[in-house]
DNA sequence: ATTATTTCTTGCCAAATGGCAAGAAGCTTT
DNA sequence: AAAGCTTCTTGCCATTTGGCAAGAAATAAT
């Protein structure tokens, strides 16, 4: 029940003392999964927040064809929600599937509420990682329209290595908004050079 | 000075009672600004969080090749901002830019971290807006991995049709991710159909 | 009213990306 | 070791999108 790296990371969005960012991570409770897993299902409201402290899981949905696109990765450390469907508990629209065996620590929704109600710092902290997560999307989208797939590749290779380990090729290139074919290709031509 | 549509707006993002959508609004001033006056500076921390009670705003930067990228448009009603530099307080790297004669409200950062830290509703309100965003862009995001660009174009226009008498086919077809000579194509294509 | 200026369209061709199917390579499972 | 499965690569060709330059149309400036 170590939670040193919550901990670790929580102090990483918001700076604050050693005691203040411990009280935060109380609230949290371990939960493991196997490669896999579906934490999140299409169609349920999140009810939990997730830190996931050691693993990779992947968010996806369907396009009208029932093409499986990926919308994300997640690579520890890092918040795992679908943040709307959690704060107007909505039903998300996509899945959350674990990539390899996963360590997560979760809170509940209404352990989150009551915690923004009465930790300053608490909510102090959730309104950075909203805005990390935001800010982080916005430059997924720039990178959409101002570079070429290749480019979308070489960058996130550049700051995701690990990810190439543990995620095959096929969601990554549904993640860069490009199929597996060229991907391939991009990544030959990457070769040659 | 009246602030029906900016209470009408916290109403729809958060209900609650006209007492007291009428009390946030409170500390919004207003502010008026010409077509194409530079609302927001590259480089400048967001001082004022802006509410658009109307007209049109665009964000953009620039590519490594100079050419202007539009991030985002707003269209009134919404607010208008850099989330990251404005929660930061840290320098912006887009510019955001009037397209049109605007009407709007702000308050500053100060005020906005008071009311969140005194006003409970406010901050519940604060969240459910960055929330909202979020979800937008991430819809944005969806289609631009898993749409055509013809497809993005027929959606925007059906979604934001009011956009397209105040807004250049340069700057939409920018929004969109395409070049103006594509977007004037696509559109040549779905006349004759 | 006339001249600039910007926006939008079009033609021609190039570059980027996709679709499909087949094969190669790497795993699991038995 | 063999069979089965998934992932990754490749060839061939189609489709989508872009680059450039010129012209048409719409707006703004004088």
């Amino acid at each position: 029940m170590n939670k040193d790296n919550l901990i670790k990371y929580i102090q990483t969005v918001l700076s604050m003392s050693n005691e203040k960012a411990n009280h935060l991570s109380e609230k949290f409770k371990l939960k493991e999964v196997l490669k896999n897993d579906l934490v999140l299902k299409d169609g349920k409201v999140s009810r939990q927040n997730y830190f996931l402290e050691a693993g990779y899981i992947r968010s996806f949905t369907f396009d009208t064809d029932g093409n499986d696109v990926t919308t994300n990765i997640f690579s520890a450390p890092c918040f795992v929600n679908d943040f709307l469907s959690f704060f107007k508990q909505r039903p998300t629209d996509e899945n959350f599937e674990s990539l390899t065996d996963c360590r997560l620590w979760y809170m509940s929704f209404e352990e989150v509420q009551e915690s923004f109600h009465s930790i300053p710092e608490f909510r102090e902290f959730g309104r950075l990682l909203l805005v990390n997560n935001y800010s982080l999307l916005k430059q997924r989208m720039l990178g959409m329209i101002k570079d070429t797939a290749e480019t979308r590749y070489t960058n996130f290779i550049e700051t995701h290595p690990d990810i190439f380990q543990n995620v095959s090729l096929k969601i990554i290139a549904s993640y860069l908004g490009i199929t597996d074919t060229s991907l391939s290709r991009i990544r030959r031509e990457i070769v040659k050079k």
